[in-house]
DNA sequence: CAATTTAGTTATACATCATACCTATTATGA
DNA sequence: TCATAATAGGTATGATGTATAACTAAATTG
């Protein structure tokens, strides 16, 4: 006699259970949520997250090359012509030649792409501040602590 | 009289001092390790961590529907179907019709499917236990407070 | 000075993610 | 009852992110 036919209902409401045991699964979901306020809080600039980021890293260090840069921001080089070219074409940055290695480009931010990078960090700030309001500062420098242990640095 | 020319020699290290101030920053980078070991991971099982996020939520939750899976996994419902396609294809699911609403799928896994699972979540644990060796139980399960707290769970 | 390396770039491929739109089916309400 | 709306799944498409190979121009090395 054959087996009966398995319940093929749906359940009601679906366990992750399983994912949840995984430290990995919660930093993805809660970065999602961080990352998706940050979209929104660049928005107005015009920025996404990668051409944030590298304004701000040339900002921090003007002149620095793009080989320099991608690495700083662990991404391919061919990945970050286009993010440059992109500030350079809003002229938040220029390509300057290096006079001693004439491959190289010094990247070097305008007056525009210093005070559009000094206000996006002021308005990621106050992103940070709001999303982040249930973290005190104790645990939120046990955590930055914690991840720097996690990546290694 | 003109200024001086400004000085662009390339900084010999790059700091990403206004970077660390954000939280989302460091959780970024932590991520970006644990999926590229994740990655690795789930290789041998020939899974991404997509396909491998639901494969083992259909195992958690046999007989969900498409748009249970998608909403679980936080994704559109149209970029599901290539996931389940090939879960299907290689037999580790079904697409079974739901008797009582003909337009829904019930996903169940095959024997081979939760076989496959249990074996990749027993190297996803291998995994974390390994990549988080710095972290005793306490932080782990603090960590994981925290970023529940994050993504308001 | 030939051979190698490096900086930046182009081309390409693939994965991820979002939106609009289509069908078949089910639910709703005049 | 029947027209309308809503839902499940799917197709098509575009933007974005990421990785590799290969090219040029310039610098380095032996």
């Amino acid at each position: 006699m054959p087996a009966p036919e398995q319940d093929i209902e749906q359940p009601t409401r679906v366990s992750d259970e399983t994912l949840r045991r995984f430290l990995g699964y919660h930093m993805k979901r809660a970065f999602n949520v961080v990352q998706a306020d940050l979209t929104a809080t660049l928005k107005p600039f015009d920025l996404r997250m990668l051409t944030y980021t590298a304004l701000v890293l040339i900002c921090d260090n003007p002149g620095l090359s793009q080989t320099q840069l991608a690495a700083a921001m662990d991404i391919e080089r061919p990945n970050l012509v286009v993010i440059i070219d992109e500030l350079e074409r809003r002229e938040l940055i220029n390509r300057t030649r290096v006079p001693t290695d004439r491959r190289a480009y010094a990247l070097i931010p305008t007056l525009a792409g210093k005070r559009l990078c000094e206000q996006a960090v002021a308005a990621v700030q106050a992103h940070e501040a709001k999303l982040f309001v249930g973290l005190d500062d104790d645990m939120r420098a046990a955590m930055i602590e914690t991840l720097s242990k996690v990546r290694g640095t």
